[in-house]
RNA sequence: GGGGUCUUAGCUCAGCUGGGAGAGCAUCUGCCUUACAAGCAGAGGGUCAUAGGUUCGAGCCCUAUAGGCCCCACCA
């Protein structure tokens, strides 16, 4: 048998165990008809990515379920992938482009995507491989790729649906651009940053009234160069009269009327707002109830157009300074205010995006979004935590049609062509001939094949076995910050091209905060690498490290004392396991003992306890993670593994091991075997690595823990009047440890203890458990008696509900302090009673309580009575004196 | 402006459908006891933010208040 070093060390074992795994294919699932089938999506990570705290908790959550669902003998199915992740890749190839002094237009399309394939083939595996470092379980035979062919097959399909449903239009619409990127991004890569700005009054001269002006403020005053008009709130009184007039815009010298719109607010500014309607989205609003006309005056990089007159070529900000000046001038500025106001950036590059009107794609929402809403609202799908919910239907009830079109080249190109003749649009998966079509050059947002993933993965839109057997899939892991991005789009998206929900649950997690609660980020540096945490204290320290305490939806602090905490369970249980192997190989005989069937007839009163114990754990652990409440899952067993297993059970456990005479030896050997597989195998979804390494070394008839089975509840496992005795025991050896620490007897110092109880039942339990009670209490020699009778009149004793203990110290004992003590017993208890009998005389408790809880209530009541009584005899003897 | 959420031991957090407050870390006191000092034994420490309410009974349900955090919208 092998051997075990005395502190576990993961750096030696992990990769080797992992190897194992991928070898004997134990990830890969298959259609197995005679299997019900379990399934996950990875959330594919971006090829950009590295490996980060979000993945680490992301992927452990996914592997705890399912590990655990394998070895229930689900056919169990992670599908893993990447995503193409449109302007990440993009961005990140120009700059890497750049460095050669390669310009993206000058090589052009093809030679450019070109590029990009070669950066996602060097670079895009890099995060896997990082993933595997975990121990994760996904099936990487089928790994798949966002823009792979059949993922791009399914975009193209939805894409050409959608359309011909009428749910994907084309349209002017106005949009948040980038003028870095050169491409429009959705409202929610739009991140709002408070800036300090300027507030700038300005006086529009009115037409035909010389010397009067209206005064408008903007925190942009370029964009005065798109300026329609001029818009004031219809039930303000101080601009009635103005409504319907003509204002000549300064600096373009361009008419513009002043409209009424309840959109102004009187009370904010002058109450007079210029309207732009290609250059603001409420005013871009305004101006379509209005119709005006829309008057793009920027280039797509931001600089001013031709429609800016003198000002065209200019950068926007240097066109503002230029307008302000020149507005000072003429006399028309009023004033300047320091403003501080929101101004939208791009999330990527944190340019200060330009709202424009351009011709983009939509998806439709209005009718898309029904059955996502009434599939959450009706439970068909359900979110963890439920509170979820409101913020799923607050993006659902708010939501707006879906700008897909991206003016990329990364990225599943729209399906659309053009004739140049005729100005005919075809939308079609088969691309005409003739040099008179052309494509749309626009790709989608990668999120609209990430939408697809629960079925595109799976062949769609190919009738497939594999699609028939795991879709829907079971449960999506993942942040609550993406909410909106992808798993609202996911579940309309199953709905519509499924007709069915892509999964039954989804269960969040939240961030992972440093150890300040604040966010891990780059620009802060405070960001914990997960592979420095796996290298130095092992994956499965990480993985506990991340679920530990951890509610869903919550968020979390990550530092390192925690994983330090996770490091030392780890050890504890490879000692407990290297003690339970040191015994196992005394000798031949016990060898043999260790591997044959437990037998419940020759066990102890302590083995049927630690046994019913994990029996119960083993049951709690399931119902636990069958409600997706992994934190609380693991706690159970890790408290059970350290507080019950080797703090109690193997203690008690000592001496029949070292009494090669002891009858009940082998039971006590086969128990600890028992006992142990059952919590590695609780345990191994959580920590994979460690419970493999221990599992194969301590038994050899199964060749890994991940494919053995799970425990499940066994009726003949529960003894409970055996749980009810050994709890008596623990109770009397804590209060003894309890006096000698008081005492201050060091544990060499072996002394005498007395046990007495009147009850013929509990004496037989102390006299089955002296051996183990004689170790743990460090006790000499154990009397167990029915009375006092011999007992050393200066003894110290300690009054438990069942028994008296004694301790004579007859030289340690201080009378006074003696009686201090119990007098303190005595306060103690009368307050116990206190309450006990309140609840007891209150006749509304006892009518309208369950009638469990009222005997609950009276069984304390008795017992405290007996140990009320107890204590006082005690003082009685000592006041005797 | 709308929505959500949190406030529990010194710190970080659990606490399932309401029935005597828990863990880890930290602190204090003893222990190198033949699995483990990454350990063992013992101890201290909480009017569960505040004020009301419902209930036989509230950390948990309801209302209000104070403070923290998050998301959405975004006032020109």
């Amino acid at each position: 048998m092998k051997e075990l070093g005395k502190n576990y060390d993961p750096k030696e074992i992990e990769q080797r165990i992992y190897d194992k795994w991928l070898e004997k294919k134990y990830f890969h699932a298959e259609v197995n008809r005679s299997k019900k089938p379990f399934t996950i999506m990875m959330p594919p990570p971006n090829i950009t990515g590295q490996l980060h705290m979000g993945h680490a908790l992301d992927g452990t959550m996914q592997d705890i379920l399912t590990r655990y669902k394998r070895m229930q003998g689900y056919e169990t199915l992670w599908q893993p992938g990447t995503d193409h992740a449109a302007i990440a890749t993009e961005v990140r190839v120009i700059s890497h482009l750049k460095e050669q002094g390669i310009d993206k237009n000058e090589i052009g399309r093809e030679e450019f995507l070109k590029y990009c394939w070669e950066w996602r083939k060097e670079y895009g595996g890099r995060i896997v491989n990082q993933f595997k470092k975990l121990g994760v379980s996904a099936d990487w035979d089928r790994e798949r790729f966002t823009m792979d062919e059949g993922c791009s097959a399914a975009v193209g399909e939805v894409f050409v649906r959608l359309f011909e449903k009428g749910l994907i239009y084309k349209g002017s619409r106005i949009i948040n651009w980038c003028p870095v990127c050169k491409t429009s991004i959705s409202d929610a890569e739009v991140v709002y940053e408070e800036q300090a700005g300027h507030f700038w009054h300005i006086n529009y001269p009115v037409i035909g009234e010389e010397g009067r002006f209206v005064e408008i403020a903007t925190t942009r005053p370029e964009t005065m160069l798109g300026d329609t008009a001029v818009a004031v709130n219809p039930d303000d009184p101080r601009y009635t009269d103005l409504v319907g007039k003509k204002l000549l815009l300064p600096l373009v010298n361009r008419e513009i009327p002043v409209i009424a719109d309840s959109y102004v607010d009187m009370e904010f500014g002058t109450g007079c707002v210029k309207i732009t309607p290609a250059h603001d989205p409420n005013d871009f609003e305004v101006g379509k109830r209005h119709n005006l006309p829309e008057i793009n005056i920027l280039n797509d990089d931001a600089t001013i157009n031709e429609q800016g007159g003198k000002y065209a070529g200019m950068d926007r900000y240097e066109a503002r300074r230029a307008i302000v000046e020149e507005l000072d001038k003429m006399g028309l500025l009023v004033k300047v205010e320091d403003h501080v106001h929101n101004v939208g950036t791009h999330d990527r590059c944190k340019t200060t995006v330009e709202p424009m009107v351009k011709q983009q794609w939509f998806v439709k929402m209005d009718e898309l979004i029904k059955p996502a809403v009434e599939g959450v609202k009706n439970g068909d799908i359900r979110l963890i935590p439920p509170r979820m919910d409101k913020t799923y239907f607050n993006w659902t009830d708010n939501i707006r049609d879906w700008c897909i079109s991206r003016q990329l080249w990364w990225g599943h190109r729209i399906p659309a062509y053009y004739n140049k003749n005729t100005g005919e649009m075809i939308v079609t998966l088969d691309p005409p001939a003739g040099e008179e079509w052309e494509q749309d050059p626009d790709t989608l947002d990668t999120w609209f094949s990430s939408a697809l993933w629960p079925f595109s993965t799976l062949g769609w839109p190919e009738k497939t076995e594999e699609l028939d057997y795991f879709y829907p899939t079971d449960v999506l892991v993942t942040g609550y910050d993406i909410i909106f991005f992808w798993v609202i789009r996911m579940i309309f998206s199953g709905y519509e091209q499924m007709n069915e929900r892509p999964f039954h649950t989804v269960l969040f997690h939240g961030l992972v905060r440093d150890s300040q609660g604040r966010k891990m980020s780059k620009s802060l540096g405070n960001g914990i690498d997960p592979l420095e945490v796996i290298d130095q204290y092992g994956a499965d320290a990480l993985r506990m490290t991340l679920i530990t305490g951890n509610a869903p939806g919550n968020d979390m602090r990550f530092y390192t004392e925690r994983v330090e905490a996770s490091r030392n369970f780890a050890n504890k249980v490879w000692n407990a396991a290297r003690f339970i192997m040191m015994n196992f190989d005394k000798d031949e005989e016990t060898r043999k003992a260790a591997v044959a069937p437990l037998d419940l007839s020759e066990l102890t009163d302590a083995d049927r306890w630690i046994l019913s114990g994990v029996n119960r754990l083993v049951k709690d652990v399931t119902e636990n993670l069958d409600k997706y409440e992994l934190g609380i899952a693991l706690d159970k067993v890790s408290d059970f593994a350290w507080s019950q297993f080797c703090d109690w059970y193997i203690e008690m456990v000592k001496p029949r091991l070292w009494n090669a005479e002891d009858p009940t030896r082998a039971a006590a050997i086969k128990t600890l075997k028992t006992v142990l597989i059952t919590i590695l195998k609780l345990m191994h979804p959580y920590m994979p690595f460690i419970t493999e390494e221990i599992f194969t070394t301590v038994q050899d008839e199964e060749e890994s823990i991940m494919i053995s089975e799970w425990p499940v509840w066994k009726e003949e496992w529960n003894f409970e009047q055996e749980e009810r005795s050994i709890e008596i025991m623990k109770e009397a050896v804590r209060q003894v440890r309890n006096v000698r620490t008081e005492k201050n007897v060091p544990p060499s110092k072996k002394v005498n203890v007395y046990v007495v109880a009147s009850s013929e039942e509990v004496r037989r339990i102390f006299e089955e458990g002296t051996v183990f009670f004689r170790t743990l209490a460090s006790a000499n020699e154990v009397f167990i008696q029915s009375d006092a009778t011999g007992v050393d009149e200066n003894s110290v004793s300690a009054v438990t509900a069942e028994a008296t203990i004694y301790l004579p110290l007859s030289e340690l004992v201080d009378l006074a302090k003696e009686r201090e003590r119990l007098e303190a017993e005595v306060q103690r208890l009368e307050k116990e009673l206190a309450r006990s009998k309140g609840m007891l005389s209150n006749e509304r408790f006892l009518s309208k309580a369950p009638a469990e809880k009222v005997a609950e209530e009276k069984e304390k009541l008795e017992k405290y009575e007996t140990m009320m009584s107890q204590v006082k005899e005690q003082l009685a003897k000592l006041s005797g004196k």
